[in-house]
DNA sequence: TAAGCATGTGGTACCGGTTACATATAAAAT
DNA sequence: ATTTTATATGTAACCGGTACCACATGCTTA
């Protein structure tokens, strides 16, 4: 591989000319620049940019930090990261947290020491310190659903409480009468947040009690689980609105398990908008969030923002939407009139 | 952040001996040691990566060059890359290449100027001109699913034509007899070689015919347009072997809004093992890859051909195994004698 | 006793760029 | 006519490591 010298010598100039050439710095003069058009053409000369990376402590590189890219939410996200990291110029490093503090450190210092030159978290464990230091040291950070205390960075998140709000709505207007809840671990503020929605639309309602909230795991499992406990413990529920889709498709499974008719005699709604929902029998009525869109947006505010071009930052919260489908299609529901 | 010749300064020794005693290349005093010890405590020094990188050309960097993450195939394979790569302290980047030739090209330039250490392709559009000129330069590849012509990188694949066998068999045991087949794109070796497998299953039966296959696009929509057209040609079928789990879904989904019965009159068979089969109704019977351990495998002997100690290069065929599931469980099937 | 070798350490060129600073020329401003 | 100013280019230090080579010491070996 040639070098900026071999180039220099090439081109009867000096590197620095070179340099000023490649980076659009400084004076160059028009003949002086197709010399060096020349020469590099001559040369087949690409600009190392590990070299680069040192000398401008700027690598092009950005990290992606979440909790395990085979929890099916997570793909479309990198997917959206990556492409507009790519569209400026910038390679995408993928890091899988689980979700464990420790892990994330680790991961951090690793990045800290390839002068990475922004990250992006999509993970829950993260505190505010951590994000805290990290922008001291000059490393920008742009979160995904965590809201750090003191705002030292950006987040972008979408309207959980709202979503919620809009799923029990639904559930109402398809003239359902008793709407349970399974509820995300709560140290998830997208699960706190959702639970707060529901509340908040049913806690008027006169069949309301909190014993219509069971927890879930976010994950199949649990989302089985519980709508066992639930139905166990309600048998008059008519609908279901779990915290994610990966639950709604749980209890989607528990309850043809159980013989229980869906929608007929149980409605249910998930929360996400992940792809799956769209393959399930009957297909799943859920509230999505606009996965791709906020990828590519926490991506290209850390872009500006290692680029300079942020002028402070902020939260963006992005709109949900509810996707009616087959789970929720109640024959004598209001929505038809 | 410290430098090595600030640890040197407060050691009272050379950067060559911290550096010795960093890579513990070369002697270096018990006494010494210690003292360096101290000194790398006192300041809190970390190597810089990218020094090291540009030094000694290496960079414990992988990247995963992939079609794209949001297809459900690659997101575990993904993280089996990832969880060995990290563990053996090297950093993943990920590209999505939409198995268009020139994105992949592309990537590969600038993953060179970065002294990536090797990569990792699970892409069809590479051609074996390509992954030897890597070679040549010194840029490890192993490939995923792709054999070049002339044996040049290592290759991790699975036993494709004898999994497509496994589920002819497995739907004659299960009583069906007149069994389709919907095909991925022929540019694919994995389809085609379950094709082939296919067509060796089913060609010495009474019934076959040319026109008991169909062809799909590996997607959840040719799946469906496949099996549309095959029902309309071949009302008698009664099973359907589809060349990946997606087609099959699509299948499933097809056949639902026939108003056919899965299995009780058509058998629906995919290929893959993705996590999505299990979550359909019924669950999909499924030949399944061991994912995550080919991701795991690619990804050791990647690092092993970078780190020197992989003797030669070898085409690893793992076997595959058929997951019975409710959608080819047939009563009248032989597999309950 | 001299050569040979394992141990231990330092000096410094090198990896391949960026950039501050010095310098030079011609045109514009005073 | 002199000072500015814009244009243009080169020199060399620097980024933070690695590693080759030189050199010193103490002990074994011929």
């Amino acid at each position: 591989m040639a070098t900026i010298r071999d180039v220099a010598k090439l081109a009867g100039v000096s590197v620095a000319t070179i340099s000023r050439y490649l980076n659009k710095s400084g004076y160059v003069n028009v003949e002086t620049e197709q010399k060096i058009k020349k020469a590099i053409e001559a040369l087949n000369y690409e600009p190392n940019a590990v070299a680069r990376g040192l000398a401008g402590k700027k690598t092009n590189t950005i990290a992606l930090i979440l909790p395990d890219i085979s929890n099916p939410f997570f793909p479309e996200l990198a997917r959206a990261v990556e492409d507009v990291a790519s569209m400026y110029g910038y390679t995408v490093i993928l890091c899988n947290s689980d979700d464990e503090g420790v892990k994330e450190k680790s991961y951090i210092e690793v990045l800290k020491k390839k002068y990475i030159d922004g990250i992006i978290f999509a993970s829950n464990t993260l505190d505010s310190a951590d994000v805290e230091q990290m922008t001291k040291k000059g490393i920008p950070v742009v979160c995904l659903d965590r809201v750090p205390p003191k705002q030292s960075c950006s987040v972008v998140r979408s309207k959980n409480r709202e979503g919620a709000k809009l799923a029990v709505e639904h559930l109402l207007s398809m003239g359902c009468r008793k709407i349970a809840h399974i509820y995300g671990p709560q140290e998830f503020i997208t699960a706190k947040e959702r639970l707060v929605g529901y509340e908040e639309a049913v806690k008027h309602l006169a069949w309301y009690s909190p014993t219509f909230m069971v927890q879930g795991d976010f994950r199949i499992e649990g989302g089985i689980r519980a709508t066992e406990l639930l139905m166990e413990r309600h048998p008059d529920v008519d609908a279901i609105f779990a915290g994610n889709d990966l639950m709604a498709v749980g209890a989607l499974k528990a309850l043809h398990r159980m013989g229980v008719q869906v929608p007929g005699q149980v409605a249910v709604c998930g929360f996400d908008g992940i792809g799956m929902t769209e393959i399930t029998q009957p297909e799943l009525t859920t509230v999505a969030q606009p996965i791709y869109e906020m990828g590519a947006l926490v991506s290209r505010i850390l872009i500006k923002k290692i680029e300079g071009t942020l002028e402070a930052d902020q939260t963006y919260e992005l709109d949900v939407a509810l996707v009616p489908r087959e789970s929720t299609l109640r024959r004598n529901g209001h929505e038809s009139s």
